[in-house]
Parts: C-alpha cells; structure tokens; sequence
DNA sequence: TCAAAAGTGTTATCCTTACACCCATGT
DNA sequence: ACATGGGTGTAAGGATAACACTTTTGA
C-alpha cells in the first residue's frame, strides 16, 4: 500500500467513531501430506484474531502482528477476504458493533512449527462434505434429505423453490455437477438449515461430527468456509499453489497439493501438461527417489511468469485483434 | 446477512474502539448513451461516503443510507470491493484512523435523474488512457516515455527492471498486448509516478487534464479505479451487464454496454453468438425502430439462468467425470 | 439508390477432455 | 515378476476468432 492525500473532505454529518470496534482475522492455510490445513489457537477452535490499533502501520502489519504474537508463525502471502459487521453484539446493553476485517494467508510446509498454543487443523475436519477426493462423502447423502425437508418448510411457493434451487444449485442435486468453488453457500445453506451449529450459537439438528463437522467459535467457521472458497477459485487463474510449495517439488506433489485444495481428483497427464505449457515451472536436474516408484523429476516455480503474464483472461470476442 | 452467534472470546488484549472511524464508500455505476459514470457529489470530484454509525443496520444498508441521503438515489446490485486504512490522517496531531469500506453499486438508465447535489460523470474524465473504443488514446504515447524515464530512476538495478515489467505489463508496452482488466494497477504505477495528482496530494509532473485525467478527491480515484476493475472482469463470468440494462434492450444495446465498460470494441457476430448460446437472453417478440436501420429484436434478461447455473467455472483437468 | 444497422454462416485454430500406453525403480 | 508411481501420445469435441455475406429499414 502507498501514501495517498489525507481525506479532508467529510461529506456527511461530525462522525463519531468511538463504540466501533474493528477486528483483524486470518485464515492461515498450508498443505501438509496432503491435508489442507488451518491455523487456529486456543482449545476450542479459533480463527487466530485481534483488534486494529493505533499502533499497527497498518491493516495488513496489524494482521501480522497478532498472528505472530498468537502462534509464533510469520506469514508470506495475505490477500483480504472479506470485511462484515455483526450486529449480534449482545454483550448486554452494550452500543457496540464489531467489524471483521477478515484476510486469506498462505504459508509453506517449512515454517509449520506447532507452537503450543497453536494448531493446524483440516479444513474437513470443519467441513465433511467438502472432501471429494475418495468419492462422495457420507455427508451429502444424510444432508440431501434434510435440505430438501427444509424447502418444503419455507413460507410461501416462491421461498420454497428458491431454497430448493439453491441446494439444488450448490449441492449438486438433480444431476448437476458438484461445483467445489460452492463452499461458501453451501456452508450458508447448511446454517440456514440448522444442519450445522457453532460455539456459541442456536442448536441444530442432532447429528453426528462426522456428518456436520466440527463447530467453530463465534462465525469463524463462515470466515473459513469464505477463505476456502476463494482459494480454491483463484488457484484456478493464479499461480497462488506455490505459496504452498517447498522450493523444489515433484509434479505429483504439485498435483496433490492443488487436488487438497479443490478436494477433488485430477487427471494426471493433462494437469501435467497443463502446467508444463503454461510454462509455471522448471527442472532443477534433481530426482526425488522417495517416490515408492521410478525417481521423479524435481521442479521449481518460474517466479518471472509473475512479471510476463497479468494473469487476467479474456472472455470477450474482441474486435480486430 | 444472516445472523450469526455473538462473539464471546477475545483472544488478543482488551481493545480499544475509540479513535477508529469508519467510513462507507461508494463506486455507483451506469450506462448512459455508450458513456461508462461515475456518480459524484458536490464541486469536487468526491465519491458519496458517510461514517458507519450504531443506527445503521448492517453495512449494506448504512452505505444506502448515504448514499441516498446524499445523491437522492436509490441503490440496486452492490458488491463490496475492498477495505483499507490510511495512515495519513494528518490533521495534526489527532490521534486517529480512518478505515473505508468500499462498495460497487450498479444502476439502471431509468433511475437516473440528476439531483441538484450529485452528477453522473464519465469514467473516462478521469481515466482517458482507459478508452480504447476509437483507437490508441493519446495519453497512452505521452505516457510510455514518461514512464520508461520513471524506471530508469528506480534505486537500484531490481528495482528499474522491476519498475519497467510493471509498466510493461500494465500499458502494453514491448508488442505486450493491452489488458483492459489492468486499470487499478495502472493508476498505482501512474501515481507512483507521479503522472496524475489528486485533490490535497502532492504536485505531478505538468501535464495537460486530457491526458493525466481530472483529479477526485483524497484516494476517491483510486478507489474508483478498484471499481472499473472488478467491474471488467466480473462481466466476463457473470451476468451483471444486466443489472445496467433496461427491462429490455437490443442486442446492439447490450453490446455497446459492454464496450462502454471495457473501453473496448466487441465482434459483433461472435457476441451475439455467445449471449444466444448461452442462454442469457430471451426474445420479448417486439423490436425497436429507432436504431437508425434495420429493425432490431428486442430482449430481455432471463432471470432463470441466475437459478440454473453457478458461474464459477472449472479450469482445471478433473478426473473421471 | 445508398447508408446504417440487423442478422446469418463458414472456416481454421486452439484448448480441453478422455483414454491408452510405455518407462524406471524398489521389493 | 510385479507393484508403484513417472511420464508420453493421440484423437474427439467444443469453444474461439476471423471474416464474408445477406436482409431490412429510413433518408
């Protein structure tokens, strides 16, 4: 971030900024044995969090700043997710609101130290259904039923095929493609349906963990389902996966750390292809004999790519090239 | 907004609230006579803005809130963009943080009276190195030299070649081909370069208006900037064009919207192509004369596709369908 | 009759998908 | 020998891009 001219203008009526409180939250991700992970603190689960201050230079070294404090660990890649208000702020009487500054970070393998307060976790330890990669989790055959039982609850014709749309949509029901981008809705839908409860909340239908998952403090679960979504988007039209690498990898191991994150199998000549094309990596010479098999050919990320390309495609039929 | 548990932990030290204000910002988009705007309030360029308050409901409704207060006018399609903090709110020796949530509205033709407070102004006063409908603008020639000398004055040999792979990718410099989806990373190289200056901001080399573009206030252009740009990828896998377009429009019409806002020209057949295929159109059986020659099929949006599809789509080789 | 815009068709090319198959190493 | 993973080839199908051409109106 630059220094940009201070504001001077304030167009509305004397602001008053005190009673708002603003909160700094970080959904830290790292692939390990193949496992996409989380990082959270405390006993219960916890997203790793703490206020903006006057002090931090700012939002970004704010978050820094209380992810290292809380968990020892530094981070490399940050990309903002998402900023919301709850106003389910009931600390009795209290006239205040809390605002989330919610952040995407990415880290390696290499810096994962369990700190003792700290702890990496599996996204679907969290999110049960969200695992494709050993065909369909029992999960979405239990929440199928339900969800449909729930559109037929809704108030009026038009509500009722709007939710059955919607988990027809996010699902995959009705013969459509499971979408593994869906995570958000899906997690929303499933709250909605009381099929999912957190710390904290109102209770759900009684199910087993390994059905609904493990609850999370507060809406952290929310934040974390936002950041998986958005991960498993972006890997798809940015070289994001090797934030997740070690310095040098086999293209199997490439192929599985992408496979964690979208929890689906992948078909491994064309991603090898693909990759090789797009011109994302190169041979260092080295082997890797640990392979259980023939010795695979070591890589390494081609950090120029990220000075060549702009990374951003076309979809439109531009006139006269 | 759902409603979600009440935080219960803290996890970091007591905070502190008082002193952080926050502010809502708001890029409100539309269409008028193949013109991309900008809604503005008051002489100087300023985007409608208002501190969140207690009173407001959620941040959605409080950015409503002003920007109807201020602009008479109501808010359709809003996304949010992006939250930041600067650091620059010297307004000597205040001990204080403004943090700004920004926001994208879209709005249609039809509600688009002006107020006597607020002006729809065209996207391209400020940014006419964006338009690229009639040929190569002038700004772009004015700016390569100025920006290749830029370069050539970084620090240390990184930090030239690196500022020249950014201008490169970014203004299509070297045969480089031109990305329209690039506009906020122009702006920042532009003022990092000190080629446009802003209202309370430090001078920039002299240049005339119809190149370096009018100046807003404080960081409103940059933050229109972030605007244009999530607004020109986002219509390449959404269907949000519509939410700019009348209740019906011909495919002409819909095609000069789309234009206005890449500052691009689109293949006429090949674009019709796509929206038929697609299925996003359907014929209202009318057709409109005043086009100036033959008359055109009249469409509207199909509201069912938003049911139907889930727009994210697979770029990566899955296994076994 | 001409200009202007509506609308249709065709082709070459690239990218994606699906699948089949061979290679090198450890046990 | 065989299991395990490494690695290559190819052909079908679909999307994209480029461009040529016909149709219908108003002036």
């Amino acid at each position: 971030m630059r220094d940009h001219p201070a504001r001077t203008e304030n167009v509305g009526p004397v602001r008053n900024g005190r009673d708002i409180n603003v909160d700094l939250i970080a959904v830290v991700a790292a692939v390990v044995d193949r496992e996409p992970c989380v990082l959270t603190v405390g006993p219960r689960s916890t997203l790793p969090s703490g206020p903006f201050e006057l002090s931090h230079r700012s939002l970004q070294s704010g978050l820094r700043d209380w992810v290292e404090q809380q968990t020892s660990h530094p981070l490399g890649y940050i990309e903002q997710l998402y900023t919301f208000a709850d106003r389910d702020r009931m600390e009795v009487g209290r006239d205040q609101r809390n605002i989330s500054i919610s952040y995407l970070a990415l880290t390696r393998q290499e810096a994962m130290a369990d700190s003792p307060r700290s702890h990496w976790k599996s996204w679907y330890e969290y999110f049960p259904w969200e695992d494709h990669r050993s065909g369909t989790p029992e999960a979405l055959n239990v929440f199928g039923p339900h969800l449909i039982a729930w559109a037929k609850e809704g108030s009026d014709p038009t509500a009722r095929r709007d939710r059955r749309k919607r988990a027809a949509v996010a699902f995959g029901l009705d013969d459509r493609p499971w979408n593994e981008e869906l995570t958000l809705q899906r997690y929303e839908l499933l709250y909605e349906a009381a099929l999912v409860e957190e710390v904290g909340g109102r209770p759900r239908t009684a199910l087993a963990a390994s059905i609904s998952g493990k609850a999370m403090v507060a809406d952290h679960r929310r934040i974390l389902a936002t950041g998986i979504a958005r991960l498993r988007s972006k890997i798809k039209y940015r070289p994001v996966v090797f934030e997740l690498m070690r310095a040098t990898f086999t293209l199997l191991q490439l192929q599985q750390t992408v496979e964690a994150l979208a929890g689906r199998l992948i078909n491994k000549p064309n991603f090898r292809r693909l990759v090789e094309q797009q011109e994302l990596v190169e041979e260092t010479g080295g082997t890797s004999l640990d392979t259980g098999g023939r010795p695979a050919k070591l890589y390494r990320f081609r950090h120029a790519v990220l000075d060549e390309r702009a990374f951003a495609g076309t979809k439109l039929p531009l006139a006269r090239s």
